[in-house]
DNA sequence: TATTTACCCTAGTAATTTAGTCGGTTATAA
DNA sequence: TTATAACCGACTAAATTACTAGGGTAAATA
């Protein structure tokens, strides 16, 4: 598990896909212009979605990309995965051929936490993070709201 | 929230510290040896996760470092953060300044999902990663045993 | 006090990754 | 047929990671 910058553009694209094309395809160029990626960049990004059928694509005027599957039914693990190509964690490959056993305690500790993370991340869709989204909206207006009425004792804090 | 190699030696090395460092302080030359991370690397670690008062250093002769507090009270996620250097996250560095407000929708949707993300490795101590090898451990141990007891099954599958 | 031991700090550097550019081709809808 | 937009590959600048080198400084032991 690793999470650097790509999967937040990864994540952020997919979450862009996930709001924007319900009905029709999103182009990489209106991703491009939303989200602040290089076209090209989305285009790297995006052959590594496809080719783990995570969007489906259409060519030609109209065509763009949608998601493959309902935004409930796509973890945020599978979309980090996606674009940072597997890496081994382990110094010895996780084949446990260590010099010596002591060696090897915190890389499987590591592993052990490796795991917890993508887990969580595995329960965690792109719908969840936009109804998580949702509902922060809904309790930031009624805090407004609430604002406005003790209008003064909010100066004071 | 950023999760690269960089947090792993750090977390690795201060699992490194919660496991061996329990009476007497540990030298930056042993966690080298054990975990195979060259000693100066350490040595840069190890000054940011002293400013971060994540551990303690006592110098001269059988010096070394030691964690600064309990095994278990010492976050993962503040380990991460103390080495990587807190990045803005969002193109319009939180100030919501985006030219118009679809821009921002997706930006917003990841910082929430890395502060899940945060918190979740909040709650994650370098003391419940450790318990939660050694559990494994346990089970491992009951299923060899279970292994052998039924021996000829475990070659069929 | 002298010397060992180990932390501390800066600068530099090779390797890798990230992010983007360029120049095309293929498929498709109007 | 023409414009559109996905697809493809190679190349590159910038940033980050992982490491090296070397000269300190502080503390403990003898």
């Amino acid at each position: 598990m690793k999470l650097t910058t790509k999967g937040r553009y990864a994540v952020t694209a997919m979450l862009d896909l996930a709001i924007h094309a319900k009905d029709k395809p999103v182009t990489l160029q209106d991703i491009s212009g939303r989200q602040g990626i290089s076209l090209s960049y989305l285009e790297q990004l995006f052959a590594k979605l496809r080719r783990n059928e995570l969007v489906k694509s259409s060519r030609g005027p109209g065509g763009g990309y949608q998601l493959q599957e309902p935004a409930s039914d796509i973890a945020i693990s599978r979309v980090i995965d996606a674009v940072n190509e597997s890496t081994d964690v382990t110094a010895c490959g996780s084949k446990g051929n260590c010099h010596n056993g002591q060696q090897c305690i915190t890389h499987d500790l590591w592993c052990e936490l490796s795991e917890q993370i993508h887990s969580f991340l595995s329960s965690i869709t792109l719908q969840t993070v936009i109804n998580k989204q949702q509902a922060k909206e809904q309790v930031e207006l009624l805090d407004n709201r609430e604002q406005n009425n003790t209008f003064i004792l909010s100066q004071v804090s």
